[in-house]
DNA sequence: TATAAAATCACCCTAAAGTATGAGTGCAAA
DNA sequence: TTTGCACTCATACTTTAGGGTGATTTTATA
């Protein structure tokens, strides 16, 4: 902490250390024989240090500390496995709840029969339902439905 | 930006307009008979200030701004349409370059007629070749077999 | 060059998928 | 209340998919 403030300074330590080394080096040149003469001149430099530090230190206790923010962007990386239903396209191809849900399963690679069961309907029902979707999504194969239907998020 | 540096050092503005006042109080009073007599104090009262402002201003303008630096997290959607194919699932399966192919063009809904005159071969041909893609995905439906061949990244 | 794997094709048969059409039921909106 | 839609189911038929088997030709590699 200390460091760091002298070091954050040092242009004013030098200023200062040159002020006094000057005055030094004036005292020891003219010590003898000028010292009476320039009372008031060594007097005003001893003042003019004091009163130099005097300011700085006020500066630096009172200043509030200049800060600038520096906003840096972290890109992350979002996972986009969410899947959101275009309902959008849903509703402008007029796909009914169980249509879509017979495309669902069937995306699943389930077969017709095993559609029929697991929806407690006969197997004629389902043909019905997944010749209304291919016909709704205009497509002969349910491979094909199942294709278009990722592209257009109607499935994940 | 001058209204906030005065705000900012209102401190020292005071602490330098008391000591002005004071000089000037100090010469009101006694101008007429102790001028002559305390021309030094005079003299040192005026360096002060001087030397006070000027350790300030050294102060102010050295003094190196604190920098803070603030990570805003910047949410960026990456596409995760990249598609890489899991090389080593593939030899892992031991699926064929030709295999791969069917497999591709199925998974677009094409029938297995479609697929043959696709790739200039006989309907049989890919008959072959898709019964061996379902026996190595362990597969019995072409639903089943792209269902399974996305999830295990050998198509898009 | 021998050999294994890949690719090609054929035939037969069954299962599943898809097409076409008709029809009954229930529910919600006009 | 009627009308439309979703859902259900059925029958009949065609097409496609899939299973099983066997065979020939390429191609890559030990």
């Amino acid at each position: 902490m200390t460091v760091n403030f002298l070091a954050r300074n040092r242009s004013v330590l030098i200023y200062g250390a040159s002020l006094a080394a000057l005055l030094f080096l004036m005292k020891w040149l003219e010590w003898r024989f000028l010292i009476a003469d320039y009372a008031v001149e060594l007097y005003g430099g001893a003042l003019a240090i004091v009163f130099t530090s005097l300011g700085i230190w006020l500066a630096v206790k009172l200043m509030k500390p200049k800060t600038n923010t520096v906003f840096v962007e972290k890109e992350v990386v979002v996972k986009t496995n969410d899947f959101i239903l275009d309902e959008r396209e849903l509703t402008r191809l007029g796909l009914s709840k169980r249509e879509l849900e017979v495309l669902q399963l069937m995306a699943e690679g389930l077969s017709n029969h095993q559609i029929a069961e697991r929806l407690f309907v006969s197997l004629n029902t389902i043909k019905t339902h997944s010749a209304k979707v291919f016909e709704k999504l205009e497509v002969q194969r349910r491979t094909q439905a199942v294709d278009k239907a990722k592209k257009l998020r109607l499935i994940p």
